[in-house]
DNA sequence: GACTCTCCATACACAGATGTATGGTATTGC
DNA sequence: GCAATACCATACATCTGTGTATGGAGAGTC
Protein backbone atom coordinates (compact mmCIF):
# COMPACT_ATOMS: atom_id res chain seq x y z
CA UNK A 1 0.00 0.00 0.00
CA UNK A 2 2.77 2.47 0.72
CA UNK A 3 4.26 1.31 -3.37
CA UNK A 4 5.03 4.98 -4.16
CA UNK A 5 5.96 6.41 -0.79
CA UNK A 6 6.95 10.29 -0.37
CA UNK A 7 10.36 11.06 -0.11
CA UNK A 8 11.94 11.72 3.58
CA UNK A 9 15.42 13.65 4.37
CA UNK A 10 17.24 10.06 4.38
CA UNK A 11 16.25 9.65 1.25
CA UNK A 12 17.88 12.27 -0.58
CA UNK A 13 21.02 11.83 2.31
CA UNK A 14 21.05 7.99 1.07
CA UNK A 15 20.68 9.18 -3.13
CA UNK A 16 23.75 11.54 -2.24
CA UNK A 17 26.02 9.37 -0.89
CA UNK A 18 25.34 7.06 -3.52
CA UNK A 19 25.71 9.96 -6.14
CA UNK A 20 29.13 11.01 -4.26
CA UNK A 21 30.91 7.39 -4.48
CA UNK A 22 30.13 6.83 -8.29
CA UNK A 23 30.12 10.58 -9.86
CA UNK A 24 31.89 12.26 -7.07
CA UNK A 25 31.17 15.79 -5.36
CA UNK A 26 29.99 17.44 -8.49
CA UNK A 27 26.77 15.22 -8.77
CA UNK A 28 25.70 16.29 -5.16
CA UNK A 29 23.52 19.01 -6.54
CA UNK A 30 19.26 19.34 -6.00
CA UNK A 31 19.03 19.57 -9.72
CA UNK A 32 20.40 16.30 -10.59
CA UNK A 33 19.73 14.44 -7.93
CA UNK A 34 15.95 15.32 -8.19
CA UNK A 35 15.45 14.03 -11.60
CA UNK A 36 17.22 10.73 -10.52
CA UNK A 37 14.82 10.57 -7.58
CA UNK A 38 11.77 11.38 -10.25
CA UNK A 39 10.58 14.79 -8.23
CA UNK A 40 11.01 18.24 -8.46
CA UNK A 41 13.89 20.47 -6.70
CA UNK A 42 10.75 21.31 -4.52
CA UNK A 43 10.75 18.63 -2.60
CA UNK A 44 14.34 18.90 -2.22
CA UNK A 45 14.24 22.46 -0.98
CA UNK A 46 11.48 21.43 1.48
CA UNK A 47 13.85 18.66 3.56
CA UNK A 48 16.96 21.35 3.27
CA UNK A 49 17.04 24.87 3.82
CA UNK A 50 19.92 25.18 0.19
CA UNK A 51 22.37 22.75 -0.73
CA UNK A 52 25.44 23.91 1.70
CA UNK A 53 22.57 22.41 4.54
CA UNK A 54 22.63 18.84 2.13
CA UNK A 55 26.10 18.43 1.98
CA UNK A 56 26.91 19.03 5.41
CA UNK A 57 24.28 16.14 6.03
CA UNK A 58 25.61 13.90 3.46
CA UNK A 59 29.16 14.58 4.85
CA UNK A 60 28.09 13.69 8.39
CA UNK A 61 26.12 10.77 7.09
CA UNK A 62 29.57 9.17 5.56
CA UNK A 63 31.45 9.95 8.69
CA UNK A 64 29.23 8.12 10.67
CA UNK A 65 29.42 4.97 8.07
CA UNK A 66 33.26 5.73 7.76
CA UNK A 67 34.17 4.95 11.42
CA UNK A 68 32.11 4.41 14.42
CA UNK A 69 30.24 1.64 12.17
CA UNK A 70 33.21 -0.35 11.58
CA UNK A 71 35.66 0.69 13.77
CA UNK A 72 33.35 -0.16 16.77
CA UNK A 73 32.97 -3.57 15.87
CA UNK A 74 36.58 -4.37 15.63
CA UNK A 75 37.07 -3.28 18.63
CA UNK A 76 34.33 -5.24 20.51
CA UNK A 77 36.02 -8.82 19.85
CA UNK A 78 39.68 -7.61 20.95
CA UNK A 79 40.27 -11.04 22.43
CA UNK A 80 43.00 -12.94 22.66
CA UNK A 81 46.08 -12.50 19.62
CA UNK A 82 46.33 -9.26 18.16
CA UNK A 83 47.52 -10.50 15.09
CA UNK A 84 44.82 -12.57 14.45
CA UNK A 85 42.24 -9.65 15.09
CA UNK A 86 44.30 -7.51 12.87
CA UNK A 87 44.22 -10.24 9.79
CA UNK A 88 40.25 -10.09 10.84
CA UNK A 89 40.03 -5.89 10.88
CA UNK A 90 42.25 -6.13 7.56
CA UNK A 91 40.26 -8.87 5.55
CA UNK A 92 37.01 -7.01 6.39
CA UNK A 93 38.48 -3.57 5.31
CA UNK A 94 39.88 -5.22 2.11
CA UNK A 95 36.78 -6.22 0.97
CA UNK A 96 34.79 -2.96 1.91
CA UNK A 97 34.08 -0.48 -1.14
CA UNK A 98 36.44 2.26 -0.12
CA UNK A 99 34.70 4.72 -3.63
CA UNK A 100 33.52 7.38 -0.85
CA UNK A 101 36.60 7.84 0.66
CA UNK A 102 38.11 9.88 -2.75
CA UNK A 103 35.39 11.41 -3.45
CA UNK A 104 35.31 13.11 0.14
CA UNK A 105 38.96 13.61 -0.12
CA UNK A 106 38.95 15.50 -3.24
CA UNK A 107 35.73 17.12 -1.76
CA UNK A 108 37.59 18.56 0.68
CA UNK A 109 39.62 21.10 -1.81
CA UNK A 110 36.18 22.84 -2.45
CA UNK A 111 34.71 22.22 0.83
CA UNK A 112 36.19 22.75 3.75
CA UNK A 113 34.63 20.95 6.18
CA UNK A 114 34.85 17.56 4.19
CA UNK A 115 38.56 18.26 4.13
CA UNK A 116 38.21 18.42 8.37
CA UNK A 117 35.78 14.99 8.67
CA UNK A 118 38.57 13.06 6.34
CA UNK A 119 41.57 14.26 8.55
CA UNK A 120 39.21 13.72 11.55
CA UNK A 121 38.60 9.95 10.43
CA UNK A 122 41.97 9.12 9.19
CA UNK A 123 43.36 10.00 12.32
CA UNK A 124 41.17 8.24 14.45
CA UNK A 125 41.91 4.93 12.23
CA UNK A 126 45.43 5.42 12.72
CA UNK A 127 45.68 5.76 16.69
CA UNK A 128 43.71 2.62 16.31
CA UNK A 129 45.72 1.11 14.45
CA UNK A 130 48.76 2.41 16.13
CA UNK A 131 47.39 0.90 19.82
CA UNK A 132 46.97 -2.32 18.20
CA UNK A 133 50.45 -2.16 17.48
CA UNK A 134 51.91 -0.88 20.98
CA UNK A 135 50.24 -3.62 22.40
CA UNK A 136 51.18 -6.00 20.27
CA UNK A 137 54.70 -5.25 21.19
CA UNK A 138 56.20 -2.54 18.66
CA UNK A 139 57.54 0.76 19.90
CA UNK A 140 55.81 3.79 19.62
CA UNK A 141 57.74 4.77 16.40
CA UNK A 142 57.82 1.85 14.80
CA UNK A 143 54.28 1.21 15.61
CA UNK A 144 52.94 4.67 14.08
CA UNK A 145 55.09 3.09 10.84
CA UNK A 146 53.43 0.29 10.30
CA UNK A 147 49.65 2.01 11.31
CA UNK A 148 50.83 4.58 8.53
CA UNK A 149 51.44 2.08 6.02
CA UNK A 150 48.65 -0.56 7.14
CA UNK A 151 46.16 3.17 6.41
CA UNK A 152 47.66 3.71 3.17
CA UNK A 153 47.50 -0.23 1.86
CA UNK A 154 43.72 0.58 2.40
CA UNK A 155 43.61 3.78 0.85
CA UNK A 156 45.65 2.70 -1.59
CA UNK A 157 42.83 0.04 -2.72
CA UNK A 158 41.25 3.43 -4.41
CA UNK A 159 44.22 4.20 -6.55
CA UNK A 160 45.75 0.74 -7.49
CA UNK A 161 42.48 -1.05 -7.84
CA UNK A 162 42.69 -1.41 -11.54
CA UNK A 163 45.96 -2.03 -11.09
CA UNK A 164 46.68 -4.78 -8.50
CA UNK A 165 44.45 -5.83 -5.19
CA UNK A 166 45.92 -7.72 -2.63
CA UNK A 167 44.31 -11.68 -2.41
CA UNK A 168 44.03 -13.47 0.51
CA UNK A 169 47.88 -14.67 0.35
CA UNK A 170 49.08 -11.66 -0.10
CA UNK A 171 46.77 -9.64 2.90
CA UNK A 172 48.42 -12.37 5.20
CA UNK A 173 51.90 -11.74 3.86
CA UNK A 174 50.75 -8.39 4.65
CA UNK A 175 50.07 -8.27 8.28
CA UNK A 176 52.94 -10.25 8.91
CA UNK A 177 55.34 -8.49 8.06
CA UNK A 178 53.45 -5.60 10.13
CA UNK A 179 53.95 -7.61 13.33
CA UNK A 180 57.39 -9.84 12.94
CA UNK A 181 60.05 -8.27 14.85
CA UNK A 182 58.41 -7.77 17.65
CA UNK A 183 56.97 -10.78 18.99
CA UNK A 184 59.61 -13.91 18.00
CA UNK A 185 59.32 -14.76 22.21
CA UNK A 186 55.57 -14.86 21.81
CA UNK A 187 54.90 -17.34 18.67
CA UNK B 1 61.24 45.14 -22.58
CA UNK B 2 58.90 42.14 -22.17
CA UNK B 3 56.99 42.50 -19.26
CA UNK B 4 53.62 42.25 -19.98
CA UNK B 5 54.29 39.12 -22.89
CA UNK B 6 51.31 37.57 -24.17
CA UNK B 7 50.17 34.48 -22.95
CA UNK B 8 50.63 31.44 -24.97
CA UNK B 9 48.94 28.21 -25.24
CA UNK B 10 51.68 26.69 -22.19
CA UNK B 11 50.83 29.18 -19.85
CA UNK B 12 47.40 28.34 -19.49
CA UNK B 13 48.26 24.71 -19.14
CA UNK B 14 50.26 25.79 -16.46
CA UNK B 15 47.80 27.61 -15.03
CA UNK B 16 45.48 24.69 -14.94
CA UNK B 17 47.67 22.49 -13.40
CA UNK B 18 48.39 24.84 -10.69
CA UNK B 19 44.37 25.55 -10.17
CA UNK B 20 43.76 21.41 -10.68
CA UNK B 21 46.65 20.96 -7.45
CA UNK B 22 44.74 23.46 -5.32
CA UNK B 23 40.99 23.52 -5.85
CA UNK B 24 40.58 20.36 -7.77
CA UNK B 25 39.01 19.68 -11.36
CA UNK B 26 36.23 22.13 -10.98
CA UNK B 27 38.51 24.75 -10.96
CA UNK B 28 39.22 24.27 -14.58
CA UNK B 29 37.51 26.35 -16.31
CA UNK B 30 37.78 28.73 -18.89
CA UNK B 31 35.88 31.81 -16.96
CA UNK B 32 37.68 31.63 -13.47
CA UNK B 33 41.48 30.81 -15.03
CA UNK B 34 40.74 33.80 -17.68
CA UNK B 35 40.00 36.19 -14.43
CA UNK B 36 43.17 34.71 -12.46
CA UNK B 37 45.11 35.12 -15.24
CA UNK B 38 44.22 38.69 -15.73
CA UNK B 39 42.94 38.11 -19.71
CA UNK B 40 39.32 37.30 -20.71
CA UNK B 41 38.16 33.88 -22.62
CA UNK B 42 39.03 35.59 -25.80
CA UNK B 43 42.11 34.32 -25.02
CA UNK B 44 41.33 30.73 -23.81
CA UNK B 45 39.26 30.31 -26.84
CA UNK B 46 42.26 31.12 -29.59
CA UNK B 47 44.20 28.79 -28.00
CA UNK B 48 41.89 25.81 -27.33
CA UNK B 49 38.94 24.65 -29.43
CA UNK B 50 36.31 24.32 -26.00
CA UNK B 51 37.39 23.31 -22.28
CA UNK B 52 37.40 19.57 -23.39
CA UNK B 53 40.41 20.31 -25.44
CA UNK B 54 42.14 22.51 -22.78
CA UNK B 55 41.11 19.26 -20.23
CA UNK B 56 43.10 16.81 -22.15
CA UNK B 57 45.86 19.61 -23.08
CA UNK B 58 45.95 19.79 -18.48
CA UNK B 59 45.85 15.99 -18.26
CA UNK B 60 48.31 14.84 -20.27
CA UNK B 61 50.81 17.71 -19.07
CA UNK B 62 50.23 15.59 -15.70
CA UNK B 63 50.78 12.65 -17.47
CA UNK B 64 54.24 13.64 -18.73
CA UNK B 65 55.78 15.03 -15.33
CA UNK B 66 54.26 12.33 -13.23
CA UNK B 67 55.71 9.20 -14.61
CA UNK B 68 57.87 10.11 -17.59
CA UNK B 69 60.38 12.42 -15.50
CA UNK B 70 61.03 11.38 -12.27
CA UNK B 71 61.11 7.44 -13.08
CA UNK B 72 63.48 8.09 -15.99
CA UNK B 73 65.85 9.68 -14.03
CA UNK B 74 65.26 6.65 -10.71
CA UNK B 75 66.25 4.35 -13.82
CA UNK B 76 69.50 5.94 -14.56
CA UNK B 77 71.33 5.41 -11.74
CA UNK B 78 70.39 1.80 -11.49
CA UNK B 79 74.03 1.10 -10.11
CA UNK B 80 75.06 -1.15 -7.23
CA UNK B 81 72.56 -1.88 -4.53
CA UNK B 82 68.89 -1.89 -4.95
CA UNK B 83 68.51 -1.16 -1.77
CA UNK B 84 70.36 2.21 -1.36
CA UNK B 85 68.60 2.76 -5.15
CA UNK B 86 65.27 2.36 -3.69
CA UNK B 87 66.32 4.53 -0.75
CA UNK B 88 66.53 7.25 -3.06
CA UNK B 89 63.53 7.15 -4.47
CA UNK B 90 61.81 6.88 -1.43
CA UNK B 91 63.06 9.75 -0.44
CA UNK B 92 62.32 11.63 -3.03
CA UNK B 93 59.04 11.03 -4.10
CA UNK B 94 58.22 11.39 -0.11
CA UNK B 95 59.46 14.70 -0.30
CA UNK B 96 58.12 16.17 -3.50
CA UNK B 97 54.78 17.51 -3.88
CA UNK B 98 51.62 15.05 -4.38
CA UNK B 99 48.48 17.28 -4.12
CA UNK B 100 47.39 16.66 -8.06
CA UNK B 101 47.42 12.90 -7.68
CA UNK B 102 44.29 13.40 -5.91
CA UNK B 103 43.08 15.41 -8.32
CA UNK B 104 43.45 13.87 -11.08
CA UNK B 105 42.29 10.66 -9.87
CA UNK B 106 39.06 11.94 -8.42
CA UNK B 107 39.00 13.77 -11.80
CA UNK B 108 38.01 10.48 -12.99
CA UNK B 109 35.11 10.21 -12.12
CA UNK B 110 33.51 12.95 -14.64
CA UNK B 111 36.27 12.71 -16.95
CA UNK B 112 36.81 9.31 -18.25
CA UNK B 113 40.37 10.27 -19.74
CA UNK B 114 41.67 11.17 -16.60
CA UNK B 115 40.44 7.80 -15.29
CA UNK B 116 42.70 5.90 -17.72
CA UNK B 117 45.50 8.22 -17.63
CA UNK B 118 45.69 7.78 -13.36
CA UNK B 119 45.46 3.80 -13.95
CA UNK B 120 48.20 4.02 -16.63
CA UNK B 121 50.62 6.19 -14.69
CA UNK B 122 50.24 4.09 -11.71
CA UNK B 123 50.25 0.75 -13.25
CA UNK B 124 53.95 1.71 -15.15
CA UNK B 125 54.86 2.74 -11.42
CA UNK B 126 53.64 -0.35 -10.15
CA UNK B 127 55.57 -2.76 -12.72
CA UNK B 128 59.03 -0.70 -12.00
CA UNK B 129 58.71 -1.05 -8.35
CA UNK B 130 57.77 -4.78 -8.69
CA UNK B 131 60.81 -5.09 -10.93
CA UNK B 132 63.34 -4.08 -8.53
CA UNK B 133 61.72 -6.29 -5.66
CA UNK B 134 62.40 -9.21 -7.85
CA UNK B 135 66.08 -8.22 -8.56
CA UNK B 136 66.55 -7.38 -5.09
CA UNK B 137 65.49 -11.02 -4.39
CA UNK B 138 62.34 -11.61 -3.69
CA UNK B 139 59.70 -13.79 -5.48
CA UNK B 140 57.23 -12.48 -7.97
CA UNK B 141 54.18 -12.67 -5.41
CA UNK B 142 56.19 -10.70 -2.44
CA UNK B 143 57.66 -8.37 -4.46
CA UNK B 144 54.04 -7.31 -5.99
CA UNK B 145 52.67 -7.24 -2.64
CA UNK B 146 55.98 -5.04 -1.92
CA UNK B 147 55.56 -3.15 -4.59
CA UNK B 148 51.59 -2.46 -3.55
CA UNK B 149 52.91 -1.36 0.01
CA UNK B 150 55.68 0.97 -1.39
CA UNK B 151 53.49 2.94 -3.60
CA UNK B 152 50.65 2.99 -1.43
CA UNK B 153 52.19 4.47 1.31
CA UNK B 154 53.85 7.06 -1.14
CA UNK B 155 50.16 7.53 -2.26
CA UNK B 156 48.71 7.93 1.55
CA UNK B 157 50.80 11.44 1.96
CA UNK B 158 48.08 12.94 0.23
CA UNK B 159 45.41 11.15 2.79
CA UNK B 160 47.48 11.44 6.01
CA UNK B 161 49.86 14.46 5.38
CA UNK B 162 48.04 15.99 8.22
CA UNK B 163 47.54 13.01 10.73
CA UNK B 164 51.29 11.63 10.13
CA UNK B 165 54.18 12.03 7.89
CA UNK B 166 57.36 9.53 7.40
CA UNK B 167 60.51 11.24 8.72
CA UNK B 168 63.98 10.12 7.36
CA UNK B 169 63.97 7.43 9.99
CA UNK B 170 61.08 5.95 9.61
CA UNK B 171 61.73 5.97 5.70
CA UNK B 172 64.72 4.07 6.29
CA UNK B 173 62.62 1.52 8.24
CA UNK B 174 60.21 1.35 5.79
CA UNK B 175 62.48 0.45 3.25
CA UNK B 176 64.27 -1.89 5.57
CA UNK B 177 60.73 -3.83 6.16
CA UNK B 178 60.07 -3.95 2.69
CA UNK B 179 63.48 -5.70 1.85
CA UNK B 180 64.11 -7.90 4.73
CA UNK B 181 63.15 -11.78 3.97
CA UNK B 182 65.08 -12.06 0.77
CA UNK B 183 69.14 -10.74 1.41
CA UNK B 184 70.46 -12.16 4.61
CA UNK B 185 73.37 -13.84 2.89
CA UNK B 186 73.83 -10.34 0.46
CA UNK B 187 74.38 -8.03 3.58
C1' DG C 1 54.20 51.43 -44.86
C1' DA C 2 50.87 48.06 -46.18
C1' DC C 3 50.42 42.97 -44.77
C1' DT C 4 50.13 39.11 -42.06
C1' DC C 5 50.05 36.63 -37.97
C1' DT C 6 49.34 36.30 -33.10
C1' DC C 7 46.87 37.39 -29.24
C1' DC C 8 42.99 39.47 -26.88
C1' DA C 9 38.35 42.28 -25.72
C1' DT C 10 33.55 42.74 -26.19
C1' DA C 11 28.95 41.38 -26.95
C1' DC C 12 25.48 38.00 -27.63
C1' DA C 13 22.74 33.70 -27.20
C1' DC C 14 22.25 29.82 -24.49
C1' DA C 15 22.31 26.15 -20.93
C1' DG C 16 22.51 24.57 -16.18
C1' DA C 17 21.86 25.29 -11.41
C1' DT C 18 20.22 27.99 -7.30
C1' DG C 19 16.72 29.86 -4.27
C1' DT C 20 12.02 31.69 -3.42
C1' DA C 21 7.08 32.14 -3.68
C1' DT C 22 2.91 30.05 -4.13
C1' DG C 23 -0.29 26.72 -4.54
C1' DG C 24 -1.79 21.72 -4.59
C1' DT C 25 -2.43 16.93 -2.89
C1' DA C 26 -2.43 13.31 0.34
C1' DT C 27 -2.20 11.65 4.95
C1' DT C 28 -2.70 11.84 9.75
C1' DG C 29 -4.76 13.23 14.28
C1' DC C 30 -8.62 14.39 16.77
C1' DG D 1 -15.17 14.96 8.43
C1' DC D 2 -12.08 18.52 9.01
C1' DA D 3 -8.04 20.84 10.03
C1' DA D 4 -3.21 20.55 10.36
C1' DT D 5 0.89 18.62 8.66
C1' DA D 6 4.09 16.64 5.32
C1' DC D 7 5.47 16.43 0.86
C1' DC D 8 5.73 18.02 -3.86
C1' DA D 9 4.95 20.82 -8.53
C1' DT D 10 5.26 24.99 -11.04
C1' DA D 11 6.89 29.42 -12.23
C1' DC D 12 10.07 33.13 -11.78
C1' DA D 13 14.32 35.80 -11.07
C1' DT D 14 19.14 35.32 -10.83
C1' DC D 15 23.90 33.69 -11.36
C1' DT D 16 27.63 31.24 -13.45
C1' DG D 17 29.80 29.22 -17.23
C1' DT D 18 30.03 27.97 -22.35
C1' DG D 19 30.74 28.90 -27.19
C1' DT D 20 30.67 32.03 -31.18
C1' DA D 21 31.14 36.11 -33.90
C1' DT D 22 33.47 40.15 -34.71
C1' DG D 23 36.64 43.46 -34.41
C1' DG D 24 41.00 45.48 -32.83
C1' DA D 25 45.87 46.18 -31.14
C1' DG D 26 50.93 44.96 -31.68
C1' DA D 27 54.93 42.96 -33.48
C1' DG D 28 57.41 41.12 -37.26
C1' DT D 29 58.13 40.78 -42.57
C1' DC D 30 58.99 42.22 -47.22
Amino acid sequence: MEQARKLQKADWIKAGLKALGTRGSAALKADILARQLGVSRGSFYWHFADVAAFHRAVLAAWEEAAVDRPYASAMVKSSDDLTTNLRALVDRAFTSPVELELAVLSWGKTFAEAAVAAERVNARRFELLSSMFTRQGQDSKAARMRAYLLLSAYLGRMHLGAVHSLDDAERGDLVALLTNGAQEAGR
